[in-house]
Parts: C-alpha cells; structure tokens; sequence
DNA sequence: GGCAATTTAATTGTATACAATACTCTGGAA
DNA sequence: TTCCAGAGTATTGTATACAATTAAATTGCC
C-alpha cells in the first residue's frame, strides 16, 4: 500500500460530470413539462424525429439503453399517444417504433421550446462544442479501458 | 412557429454529458467490483472517508442526493458492513452515519484501486482541471436558470 | 430440410433518483 | 406549558438503468 493518495470527491471528473447531468435532466425535464416528457423519453423522441420508424435495437443503439430501459420506457411512450409499437411483418423479432400524428404535429412545439429553454443558459456554440469534443475523448478512453477489460485484468496482474 | 430548428441527438451537449456519465459509472463499478460497491455507494464513502460521522442531510448536501435516496443506499451499505446508522442522542431527527472498522480499515485498498484504475484513462491533470472547470460554468447556468424558474416563467411569458 | 447458434425483445431482479407525503422531534411563541 | 411551524428522516410511487435470463424468430451450416 504504498502509491495511496486521498481520493477527494471535489477533485473527481466523474462526479462534476455525474452531477451536471443530473442537473440536466431536472433543466429538460422542466422544459419539457408542458408535453409530459422526461429526459430519456426526450432523446428517445429527438432520435425518432430524426429518423422514424426505427426498431428497439436501433434506437437503443443510438441512445446506448438496452431493451430492459426501453421496453418500459417506450410503453410509456406509446400510453401517452407519442409513438405505436409494431411487430416488423418481415422479421418478427423486431418491434418497429413508429411516431403518432400528434408527435408528427408537436414536434416543431418541442423544437421551439427546447430552443427557447437552451438560450437562456446563455452558452455560445464554441463553449458547446468544445466541450463535447473533450468530452469525446473521456468517453473514448472510458470505452477503450473498458473494451480491453483492463479494469480487471492488468491492475490485478500487477497486484 | 417561426424560429424552429431541428435538435439533433448528436449536437446535444446533454446527450454527451448523459452518456458519459453512465460510462464512469460503469468504470467505477468495474474497478469496484473487488469491493461490490456500485458507483453512488462509492462517492458516499469517498465523503464519510474525508469526513465522518456526518448525518444523511450534510452527506445529502456534499452528494446531492436527498433522504428517498440515500435512506436506501445507507442501508445497503450497513448490511454490507461499511457503515453504521445511529439515532443521534442530541437530536433524535437525525441519524449519524459511522464507518465501521471495516471502512476504515479498507479506505487506503480503495484509494490505491482507484488510483490504479484512474491511471489507465491517461488523462492529465491540466485536461481534467480544464474540463471541470468548464463543467462548473454550465452547471451554474443550469442552476441559475431552474433557480430564477425561468423555464416556466418567463419562455411561457414570450409566447 | 433440419437444427444449433444467433438475434431480438421482453422479463426479472436489484439499485438508483426524485417528487410528494408521512412522521417524529425540536425550538420558539402565545 | 402547550401548541405549532419547521427540520430531519423515512416511506411511497414512478421512472430510469442494467445484468441476467427467457422466449421466440431467424440464420447458417451441414
């Protein structure tokens, strides 16, 4: 036990980035009370503008949730008149998430709040952007370690 | 509906701070598998380590969590043997949260593991000042703004 | 063509989060 | 002293997350 510095939770990433996106879903979730959404049901929505009808697979893929998170999360969705859930005729494994008339008709609503809500935080598409590209490069070396089983591997092996 | 504009999932930098945070939260569960906390558990222990006894409110304070989450959380900690929870004498609203020898014991083996773990993401300490320092700054945006109930007021005042 | 391996969703079980409520205790005002 | 507003914690209800398992459909390989 030789190399052991005090870890302090002021000084850790993780936890400023743990703490900002919970303040991030309470800001959505706010903004987007007029419709009823919470934050991952937002970015569920934001993908199916995008690019509906999408399967589970897909859309998880692009938000990294798994069919335990959405399964749920899209019955919601579907309770509350955003999207319809099909069986593909094709490939009956998959489920196809369509969008509703009435997501077709309020999306440009949400856009418009969603824009409105964002420049009151007052930050300049530079700060965003660097920022995310930063962030890209946590992310990178966060899936990298984790990839490569590192964790359990190699800090064990030199133990 | 005259100043709409598509969000897109990729552009958000809300998406990327989610994202990565549930990335250090796996990262943090691997490196702590040989301990079996989980990453919530392991921030509450970084700060009773720092500072213990404490009662739920000032942990509650340091982790911004409140009593509907970490009443459960201690209480998982304590039957894994890491804390204890006493009614204080003085005021019996509050209950006390100890580390037990156990904790104490162990809070140099954790230290070192996360030490060890943290190398691996080769990030300097400049980037990571730099990235929480802009993290600050947003989260202040975020707070001012739910703060001032700008989402609700004044977006709704404008329509 | 038949069947094992794979793919896709759903389900189950555990652990956060958090709003809202309930409950107990404390300190101060009448 | 009694009463009550407020503080501190726990509980309830809803919604994520995710590992692990299940179940059904499809694909690949012989």
């Amino acid at each position: 036990m030789a190399d052991v510095n005090p870890v302090l939770l002021d000084e850790q990433l993780c936890f400023s980035i743990y703490s900002a996106s919970k303040k991030f879903n309470h800001f959505y979730q706010s903004a987007l009370a007029p419709f009823g959404l919470t934050y991952p049901q937002y970015i569920a929505m934001l993908v199916l503008w995008e690019k509906a009808p999408l399967t589970v697979h897909q859309l998880g893929d692009r938000l990294e949730l798994d069919s335990g998170t959405l399964t749920p999360l899209l019955k919601r969705l579907e309770k509350q008149g955003w999207v319809s859930r099909v069986r593909s005729q094709t490939d009956e494994r998959q489920v196809l998430i369509h969008l509703t008339e009435m997501a077709t008709t309020k999306r440009d609503e949400v856009y418009s709040r969603i824009g409105q809500c964002q420049n009151l935080l007052g930050m300049s598409g530079d700060e965003i952007d660097s920022m995310m590209s930063e962030l890209v490069t946590v992310k990178e070396q966060l899936d990298n370690v984790s990839h490569r089983r590192l964790i359990t591997k190699e800090v064990d092996k030199v133990n």
